[in-house]
RNA sequence: ACCCCGGUAGCUCAGUUGGAUAGAGCACGCGCCUUCUAAGCGCGUGGUCGGCGGUUCGAAUCCGCCCCGGGGUGCCA
């Protein structure tokens, strides 16, 4: 495949994509210069389908009277087969309604692709997205759900656009914090084959706490007297035991003490369990194949000191490995003055593979905003010694996504260190609860098409839109935005939420069913849109590998639940407008069953790229 | 002190990378279920796009200076 450094990824059936070429063969013969057309589709139905916008910003650098070159363009445009009625409009607008035979044809095509129009990839390359990153002996809060459901969904988008994806967890899993825990429920004697994560939590902060000499380093920072000092050693002895012990466990840990890894091994388990249990929940593709935490990297991070020391990048300062950088005076740390390696480190271990050995070309980091700076290290010291580049050279995206903080209503971050009272587990449950509240509570209606299923039918539905509820409104925010968690306004069900867009998949699934057609006849029906709600469901419609494409370039996840919203609403009003059923006569009745048909599989596939389950009744 | 990210309707947020009269949802007011699911649809009220200046045919969008909020800044991750 040799597709050339600028190349753009076209959708095959979309009208924009022929336009464009028409367009830009157009704007070439009157002006000899390769420009973009600016092909965008209409902000009003009365300025036509689409809009040319390139005269414009032409008739600015050539000089010149933009209305003008609108007309030559226009006047030199081949758009046979394509458009209908042109005109010039404004400062040099060229508005462009469709030619309906062709406008159906692309319908056509797309209703035939199993990609819904998206061409196959250019880049043969894999995508690595970093996701989920719990920590061993921790429970999951708010902030694993954002870098679990983004990162799943991001990895959707790109297997839909037909990429090979890593999923990468790049677990908690190794280092002094979890050799504390171990420590300790050695010392306690735990009953290992019983342990729970609420002990495990519970044991990781105790063991925080007892090996804490915050208030003695803090007395020597601050240069207290040498009594103050020796009477908080003194005080602090058990603790300065506690981190001993700790750190005997560590060495037997890394020197791979059979007993020691064992438990280490059980402690991974524990928790792991949890991670997979929310993933099942939120129908979010993670589980033990994803896995590649710290532990992975241990035999690796001497070789990284090494390789930046070799060339030349890194130095010591005051004991510490660092990589100095020309625009900055803040280095980054690569080892400890005690020799130790640092998050950095690993973090530089796993480009490394992301790069050179799963030959990703994109790599994408999932996590909390605030480790911005962090990432802006690694991937700049990454550049420097050239591991940004995938195993047969070619140049790696080295992508931070710092999403922002999920919120308590105080406008304070919803946290559970210290707090303990906001778990995941908590905030799933409690969204699959009023789910399946609220499905079980409509399912009464005798006319409801959910009437009469049994109460574990009701559940799996239930909770499928309780979790949609969650999911859509924090994929279709500002990623970056923090947000406030309100699950009364999530699940309302009402208006720009996941059960909207559930609801009116499930309506057109409910009209297709009671049709009685073939799913074959349905597919080989001509298509009418002869009503202005069917064309500009169509036109939608035709903009989803667009929308698809938008979202693998610019990782903007909120772009499919705008997309998917305005797909629902444009749908709402065919329905409103447009009996199905009870079409007036055969041949629009089934144009209307195979619109509904198209309409669906894009929203199922739409809902999809977000990991929501598209049921069919509800 | 420096760096990063935000500031758009009463509330929660969009805004197709500089395009036509800044859009949704909630809330509020009115109308629509003997008719394919009313978790829906239609109409209406609601705006100094944080402020001031600049760039040009055209700015919420780009540039500069301020104001406010949040986050980060060498041996934790």
């Amino acid at each position: 495949m040799s597709a050339t450094p600028n190349a753009v990824l076209r959708p095959t059936c979309d009208p924009a994509t022929a336009l464009d070429a028409r367009f830009r063969a157009a704007i070439r013969a009157v002006t000899g210069s390769d420009a973009d057309p600016q092909i965008r589709a209409s902000t009003n139905a009365k300025f036509g389908d689409f809009q040319v916008n390139a005269a414009m910003a032409l008739a600015k650098d050539r000089g010149g009277n933009p209305r003008t070159l609108a007309e030559e363009i226009l006047k030199a445009a081949d758009l046979v087969g394509v458009a209908g009625k042109c005109e010039i409009a404004g400062p040099g607008f060229i508005n462009v309604t469709l030619d309906t035979e062709f406008l159906r044809d692309c319908l056509d095509q797309l209703s035939h692709s199993p990609t819904f129009g998206i061409p196959p990839a250019m880049d043969q390359h894999a995508v690595v997205i970093d996701l989920c990153g719990v920590n061993v002996a921790k429970q999951m809060h708010v902030g694993h759900l954002r870098a679990t459901i983004i990162g799943d969904s991001l990895a959707r988008v790109f297997e839909r656009l037909g990429r090979k994806v890593w999923r990468e967890n790049h677990l908690g899993d190794w280092g002094l914090p979890i050799a504390m825990t171990l420590a300790r429920l050695i010392r306690e004697g735990a009953d290992f084959s019983r342990l729970t994560l609420d002990d495990l939590n519970h044991t990781y902060r105790s063991a925080q706490v007892e090996t804490s000499t915050a208030d003695l380093d803090a007395a020597r920072e601050f240069h207290c007297g040498p009594h103050r000092v020796a009477e908080l050693e003194v005080q602090y002895q058990p603790a300065r035991a506690a981190m001993e012990n700790a750190k005997k466990t560590l060495l037997r840990l890394q020197s791979g003490d059979p007993e020691v890894v064992r438990l280490w091994e059980r402690l991974i388990e524990v928790t792991m369990e949890q991670v997979y249990q929310a993933a099942r929940t939120l129908n979010v593709k993670v589980g033990p194949e994803n896995n590649r935490g710290e532990s992975f990297f241990r035999d690796r991070l001497g070789g990284v000191v090494e390789a930046f020391v070799q060339s030349g990048l890194a130095k010591s300062d005051k004991g510490a490995m660092i990589v100095p950088f020309a625009d900055r005076e803040r280095p980054l740390l690569i080892q400890k003055s005690d020799g130790g390696f640092l998050y950095a480190t690993t973090d530089l271990a796993a480009v490394r593979l992301r790069t050179h050995e799963l030959n990703g070309s994109l790599v994408v980091y999932v996590v909390d905003a605030r480790q911005r700076d962090h990432f802006k290290d690694v991937f700049d010291a990454a550049r420097l010694i050239g591991w940004n580049k995938t195993a047969d050279g070619q140049e790696s995206t080295l992508v931070h996504l710092g999403f922002g903080a999920v919120l308590g209503a105080d406008k304070k971050p919803l946290k559970t260190r210290s707090g303990e009272n906001f778990t995941l587990k908590d905030l799933l449950d409690e969204a699959c609860e009023r789910g399946t509240a609220e499905v079980t509570r409509r399912a009464a209606d005798p006319n409801a098409p959910t009437h009469g299923m049994s109460p574990a039918e009701l559940s799996r539905i239930g909770s499928a839109v309780g979790i949609a509820a969650v999911k859509y409104a924090d994929l279709s925010g500002d990623l970056t935005k923090d947000y406030v968690f309100d699950l009364d306004r999530m699940i309302a069900f009402e208006g720009d939420t996941g059960p909207y867009l559930q609801y009116a998949h499930a309506r057109i699934a409910s009209i297709l069913a009671k049709s009685g057609e073939s799913a074959a006849a349905i597919a080989a029906a001509p298509l009418m849109l002869a009503d202005p709600t069917e064309k500009a469901l169509a036109l939608h419609i035709l903009r989803y590998a667009q929308m698809a494409i938008d979202v693998g370039r610019t990782l903007e996840t909120n772009r499919v639940g705008a997309y998917l919203a305005q797909l629902a609403t444009l749908f709402n009003g065919f329905y409103q407008a447009c009996p199905v059923l009870k079409a007036d006569d055969a041949t629009a009745r089934m144009s209307r069953l195979r619109l509904c048909s198209i309409a669906r599989a894009v929203l199922a596939d739409g809902l999809s790229l977000y990991g929501i389950i598209a049921p069919e009744r509800m």
